[in-house]
DNA sequence: AAAAATGCCTAAAAATCTTAGGTAATTGTT
DNA sequence: AACAATTACCTAAGATTTTTAGGCATTTTT
């Protein structure tokens, strides 16, 4: 049994894509695993991805056509490797784009504007 | 029949407690249709709150002892202000810092650092 | 040998948001 | 004066996302 929980939870909602995205361009390819422990060390342990969210996320990233797979035999096991498709980047390039002009609304939002 | 929408979608959702606490933190008392277009003004039109989801939340924010109302005539409507409480105010410190916890670490997922 | 870690997965429940209204008073337009 | 738009509150059904809480099998560590 492992416990597994977003620790900055509420405001991590609606990342989830951005993130799968995001790791994947970087890394070229990964399976479900690693991204959860990649997201632990470059988040400085910050983030916390449920597997129960993860795994549904990469499949209907998947059918959206955002990723592919490739089934690996590590031993005895199937190891599932996810890599972006050319829509995919595209969507990446997108979703980074639209955090940052998030974040820069939020910025607006929480540090009021001097005077007028 | 009005129309709101947010625009930069999926990002806002589990902002929005921290949206009301800093905006009530910012104006002192505001009633919610008012909220709406403050946050429409502040994020220069990047954000658009629903008011189906703005009034639960004031609701819930409220039964959590966050947020405290009052009520005043304009004429013959009544108009609900809201105004944060002590434990409000406190919270709205916290949701604000770990807000920037999570930019932060949102930060070091998307600009992978540097060949080490 | 037992426990922990690796690695995939799902399903019920909770939480949150969108969509799509309803109601009523007031203000602006033709 | 009549009609539309705005102000101002609200709710409820449905969709979506996430948490919680597992299951299963193999491999590695203690």
């Amino acid at each position: 049994m492992y416990i597994c929980r977003m620790k900055t939870n509420e405001l991590l909602r609606g990342t989830l894509k951005t993130i799968i995205l995001n790791l994947l361009a970087e890394h070229g390819r990964m399976y479900g695993y690693e991204m959860v422990q990649k997201v632990r060390e470059q988040s400085a342990g910050a983030f916390e991805l449920t597997e129960g969210a993860l795994y549904p996320a990469l499949h209907k990233l998947e059918a959206e056509g955002l990723l592919i797979t490739e089934k690996e035999m590590i031993g005895k096991r199937v190891r599932k490797y996810y890599r972006l498709t050319p829509v995919g980047t595209e969507a990446r390039v997108d979703k980074v784009h639209e955090f940052k002009k998030f974040v820069q609304a939020m910025q607006l939002l929480l540090n009021p504007k001097p005077a007028t």
